[in-house]
DNA sequence: AGGGTGACCGTGA
DNA sequence: ATCACGGCCACCC
């Protein structure tokens, strides 16, 4: 995998605001990935150290295994869940 | 070379 | 609202 994408999309990631989340399409798009599935790889294995709780689905829920997790800590910043979908048209980061 | 596997997405039923 | 599908892309057998 380019290197040089790699550090674009942890970027990106950790430009998300606190209070607010983005979605994996949404950070493939700005860091100029070729798909959204580039970025959960990357999150997956070096994200440990981004706010990669702010990236959730297109579809405001998050990825099951990390779910409760997730939803945790998106609630601790003010991040409320209806249920494990959080309101996209509130919280989406968009400059 | 070819098939399986994901922290995915949009569309259509 | 949910589900299946096809499309997507990097990796690893």
């Amino acid at each position: 995998m380019d290197e040089e994408l790699h550090e674009r999309i942890r970027e990106v990631v950790r430009a998300v605001p606190r209070g607010r989340v983005s979605t994996y399409g949404d950070i493939a798009a700005r860091a100029g990935a070729s798909s959204p599935r580039v970025v959960g790889k990357v999150l997956s294995e070096d994200g440990h150290d981004l706010p990669w709780h702010r990236v959730l689905r297109s579809t405001g829920r998050p990825a099951e295994h990390i779910a409760r997790r997730q939803l945790e800590l998106l609630r601790a910043e003010g991040v409320l869940a209806e249920g494990d979908r959080v309101d996209l048209g509130e919280y989406r980061w968009r400059d």
